[in-house]
Formats: C-alpha cells, sequence, structure tokens
DNA sequence: AACGCGGACAACCGCCGCCGA
DNA sequence: GTCGGCGGCGGTTGTCCGCGT
C-alpha cells in the first residue's frame, strides 16, 4: 500500500507514468479503475462512503494532476468517483495531496503544537498553517491522542491551568532539553524534510523568544516563524536554542502574515517579538498571561515533586521512538 | 489461536461564512 | 436582499491494527 501511495503522489505531480500495473501507463490504468468504480457504484446506486480505495485514490490524483483541484463537486463527477465533493477534498487535502506529510511528530514540531494551542485553542487549520505538510486533521488527532492522553495521566483536564503549566513548564522544556542533548551529542537532528516547491528563501523573519522574566536568564529556546514578504514563497518556522543549535520546519502559509506584524502572536507573554528588522515588539501585540506565569516560578498549586519522573519523560514519547 | 481492548488515524457530519446568480 | 452552492472548519465517529491476556 505504502507503494502504491507513493505512486499516486508522484503520478499527481506529473513525474512518472503508472508502475508496471498497466503497460500503456496511467492513462489506461485509470480509465480501468474508473470503469471498475464506475461499475460498481452504478450497482450500488449511490454515493460511496467509508475508507478510500486504491482505484478512487488512483482516479482523484490523476484527475487532480490534469485539471487541478477545486470546484470539488463537479470534480468528484467529471473524475467519475461517486464520492461527495467533501469527501474528494479531505481525502486529497490529508492524505493524497504531494506534500503532505504524516506520522513522526517531531520535537520541534511539537513545541509548536504545544504553544500555538496554548495561544489559539483548538483552531486547528490556523495551527496547521505553521506546521507545513501537516494537516488539521492530524494536529487534531495528535492532541486528542497524544496531549489529551498525558492529561489523563497526570490526571487534570487538558484545558485545566495544571496541565497548561505541566506543558509550559515541563514538557516543553524537556522537548528542548531533547533537541539540545542531541545537538550536542553531535546526534543527527531530525530535520523535517521539506516538499521541493517549498523551498524558497525567506525573506524577512519575525522572531519569538522565551525569555524568563523571573530569573533573567538567557532564553533557552526560541520559536520563529520567517515571513516572506512575498506571499508566493513559503516561508518556514524554526526553533533556535541558546547555544546555536538550530532546528528548523518548513513551512507556514504566507498568508498568514505579511505586514510585518507577527505571524504567530505565539508563545504568548513570555516571548519577545521581533520583527523583520529585529525591532523588538512588545506589549499589547503580544498581550497574554505567558509573562506573568513565567515570572511566577512557583505555581501554587503546582510542584514538580509530584510527578514521576519517568512520567515527564514519557511525554516526549514521540521523540524518543525516534531516537530509539 | 482467539478474543478483547485501546491507541492511532482516516473519514464523516454539521455548522458557518462566502460568493455569485 | 436572499437563496443556493460550495468550501472550510472543528467535533465526532468509524475502522484498523497491535498488543496483552
Amino acid at each position: 500500500m505504502d507503494m502504491d501511495k507513493e505512486y499516486y503522489m508522484v503520478a499527481a505531480m506529473g513525474m512518472v507514468a503508472a508502475p508496471a500495473m498497466s503497460p500503456s501507463g496511467s492513462s489506461a490504468v485509470t480509465t480501468e479503475a474508473a470503469m471498475a468504480v464506475a461499475t460498481a457504484s452504478e450497482d450500488e446506486g449511490d454515493l460511496r462512503r467509508g475508507p478510500w480505495t486504491a482505484q478512487e485514490d488512483m482516479l482523484l490524483v490523476d484527475y487532480i494532476s490534469k485539471h487541478g483541484e477545486g470546484r470539488w463537486n463537479s470534480l468528484a463527477r467529471c473524475a467519475g468517483l461517486r464520492r461527495t465533493g467533501k469527501s474528494c477534498r479531505l481525502r486529497w487535502l490529508n492524505y493524497l495531496r504531494p506534500d503532505v506529510r504524516r506520522g513522526n511528530i517531531t520535537p520541534e514540531e511539537q513545541l509548536l503544537i504545544l504553544e500555538l494551542h496554548s495561544r489559539w485553542g483548538n483552531r486547528w487549520s490556523k495551527i496547521a498553517q505553521l506546521l507545513p505538510g501537516r494537516t488539521d486533521n492530524e494536529i487534531k488527532n495528535y492532541w486528542r491522542t497524544r496531549v489529551q492522553k498525558h492529561a489523563k495521566q497526570l490526571r487534570c483536564d487538558v484545558n485545566s491551568d495544571r496541565f497548561r503549566d505541566v506543558v509550559r513548564r515541563v514538557w516543553m522544556p524537556r522537548l528542548v532539553e531533547r533537541m539540545q542533548a542531541e545537538a550536542v551529542a553531535g546526534a543527527e537532528v531530525p530535520v523535517v524534510t521539506a516538499p521541493a516547491r517549498t523551498m524558497s528563501s525567506p525573506a524577512g523573519a519575525s522572531r519569538y523568544r522565551n525569555v524568563d522574566h523571573a530569573s533573567g536568564a538567557e532564553p533557552i529556546w526560541s520559536v520563529a516563524a520567517n515571513v516572506s514578504p512575498d506571499a508566493s514563497t513559503t516561508p518556514r518556522s524554526s526553533l533556535s536554542t541558546v547555544d546555536g543549535a538550530h532546528f528548523s520546519t518548513w513551512g507556514a502559509d504566507a498568508t498568514a502574515n505579511v505586514n510585518g506584524t507577527p505571524p504567530v502572536e505565539c508563545a504568548g507573554s513570555g516571548f519577545l517579538a521581533m520583527d523583520r528588522h529585529d525591532h523588538v515588539l512588545q506589549g499589547d501585540e503580544l498581550s497574554g498571561s505567558w509573562s506573568e506565569l513565567l515570572a511566577a516560578t512557583n505555581l501554587p498549586d503546582f510542584e514538580l515533586g509530584d510527578l514521576d519522573d519517568n512520567l515527564l519523560w514519557s511525554l516526549d514519547d514521540a521523540y524518543l521512538q525516534q531516537s530509539c
């Protein structure tokens, strides 16, 4: 199935003909597939639902590679798919799209998700804009399975202040520590593979730095969302540590913000934002309670001693799985 | 080997806003 | 102005698969 999918993706980019499935190439294959699907559909006499078949995927990819996406209802009809336009759109965006990445949520992506969710809540599509290749559906699933699981382990609600504190004061720093440790150890840093079409150089940048207002210590990490002034190029987000270790993740929707204001009002007030000229943006532009929370180092009802260290380390299990 | 259970993820549903007729 | 089609979004459900018993 993976090979099939790989073929679909490549075929969607118009780069290859069909594999040995048919000697006459993808057109013949998809024509046969269309006939098969059409016949099956006529028998059923209704719109198909449920999991997509390889044939349906092939039809959809082939049609989009030739005609482009959009106008999903007519696309579904013209492609010979007995699916709703919505279903086609979802299948394409969440699974078949060439630049979609699935699985292996990297530490920096986890960090961004935690950050952005703390800021925006369940605005999955908005969050996904800054995680290129990731779909809102995947981020939503990640949150519901991983993050909510940890909240459950900690016996607190995922939206509770307590859990937010754990995330902010334990989970996220741990993620950064792991990334730093990997960098220092010279281990290979997990790098997000960028789809070729997003390889443009970002011209502008907005940065967000974690500042420990309580101690005045150097920030241990920062989140940067580079924004190109040219909306046609794709900016990228990145994470940096103070010791120079740098992690980057391509992406961000250029339309998220191209006017010099922070594209990600991320990280709450615990962050200083810098515009593309490295002017520090403070105050209302990043209003919120993060700096206050970070400044409050001794949270009244939060004690690290309450938590099992093994559990804490298990929080970034996805990264651990990658490391092992 | 069979069964049950839970996690992960794909897919659907309902709602809403936008836009053109 | 309004009506219908369409696309986007967030919530929810369904399905598959691995693992433990």
